[in-house]
RNA sequence: ACACUUUGCUGCUCUAUCGCGGUUUCAAUCUUGGAUUGGAAAUGAGGAAAGUCCGGACAACGUAGAGUAUCACACCAUCUAACGGAUGGGGUUCUGAGUUUUCAGAAUACAGAAAGUGUCGCAGAAAAUAACCGCCCCCAACUUGUUGGGGGUAAGGGUGAAAAUGUGCGGUAAGAGCGCACGACUUAUCAUGGUAACAUGGAAAGUGGAUAAACCUUGUGAGUUGAAAUGCCAUGUAUAUUUCGAUUCUCCAACUUGUUGGAGACUGGGUUGCUCGCCUAGCUGAAUAAGGUCGGAAGGGGUAGGCAGAUAGAGCCCAAAAGUGAUUUUGGGUCUAGAUAAAUGAUAGAGAUUUUGUUUUCAAAAUACAGGAUCCGGCUUAUAGGCAGAGUGUUUGG
RNA sequence: GGUCCGUUCGUCUAACGGCUAGGACGCCAGGUUUUCAUCCUGGUAAUAGGGGUUCGAUUCCCCUACGGACUG
């Protein structure tokens, strides 16, 4: 039986870590989603993975669309993330704080969502990356 | 019955699984408080939550007072915590019916142009102290019906949004509210009705073009700033630094003879934007040095976590009574979001409504506008479908 | 959350409540040139939307839409 929660510990919310996820943050996308994200050591208070989703006002300028595409993609995210956790190596001692940021120009469908988040998380590689 | 207009109400429903926010409760772990994890229960976004166009509650600052500026409002009465809101009424304008007296509906920023200033393009003689043409009178000249000069006159003149109170009679050289009759309008006034706005009627004076969503005048009201207000706790830090200004003078009294006290001027600060007024400061020092203090500006350092404010209220529902109504009173019942990088979603199934195809069946698609952020009362704007009421028109039947 | 400002040809802008809403850069057509550029001539094209005040509105007032600035 996998978790499938999504506790208020798992959001990011510290304003420092997203300013520097902002600037120097590595991204790509998949459509309709684009991650950014950013690695650091582990602290033993704050979970492996700290994620924030967002959608941009001047693409959505109704407050309904925006809370409804975040809940999709919150709900696919949950769904969806005993993937990133099956690659986590044995000695880890890396944390990642994650934006999800919506980048489609029409309101979508569900199953969209879903497909761009799995194959995101697929290709997202947790381990010791040579460049790093 | 159908169509249109308008007003009000409503704003898809249920089940299962996973997941989210706060509340209550149970268990475990660490334990001073309390925190973390897990389980359970009930519960969790609107009529506009929106726009931020008004009004309040609440909070901070200010709080002897006066004047003025600025802003808002402007027929009357009532309702309300308050309002630029609502209800009822009045006036004006428009539309329809009907017809000369009304009825119905809609709109209405509806104080003052007779306090003053400004503006009124083009056209027109003239756009506000109206003589260009015309009409009439007097004088002069001669070509004897024209010219020139002086004066009177708003009845007529192709314009314009607007042309000096309309019609008729009298009157006059020609004319003119110059006079009269019937009207129109204005001002203050009297009587009746009405709480009042106002209506009706009488007598008097008068005829003043429009524009105040031009300046303005009158009356009434408003202190300023807004939950990023504000209070407390935790963490952290630097009363750092630079720069500008002020720290003055006179008089009186006392004695301890250079101090103290009082009064005044001046300067700085506070006092709602300004003024008066009020409160307060002007220290050490021989010194224009130096220090301290006060005020302004620049610039820097730190934090960016928690609690309160913050959800029981001008609350909601039902009934009765008062009132034309908005609304109020009384009685009973009820507790119904409280987040803070910010909670409502996904999957599966069933039903309801609408549309399309097919037409017993069945299949597919769609289900509006839109998401709390301190809280209320309004206004405005968006809104699929459904329900109810009113009005108008058409058709059918009696 | 709160306070305030603005919207004029495709772009940048001007205007006392009063003429056909002016100018520059563009664009189009013609001319000049062997051709292109430059230059000359002409044309095109706008008051955000709705309502009101006024004889008359880009201008004054109200509502809506959109854009922007400030405020910890």
């Amino acid at each position: 039986m996998t978790d499938q929660s999504f506790n208020r510990k798992e959001h990011l919310k510290n304003v420092s870590i997203i300013e520097s996820i902002f600037s120097d943050g590595k991204s790509f996308a998949v459509y309709p989603i684009r991650l950014i994200w950013v690695k650091s050591l582990l602290y033993k208070t704050t979970p492996t993975f700290q994620v924030a989703f967002t959608v941009p006002k001047r693409k959505f300028p109704k407050a309904v669309d925006r809370n409804r595409i975040k809940r999709q993609i919150t709900e696919a995210y949950r769904l969806n993330k005993n993937i990133l956790f099956s690659k986590i190596p044995p000695d880890n001692i890396h944390q990642w704080a994650m934006i999800f940021i919506y980048t489609g120009k029409k309101n979508p469908n569900y199953s969209q969502i879903e497909k761009g988040m799995v194959t995101i998380l697929d290709r997202l590689k947790l381990g010791d990356r040579p460049g790093k």
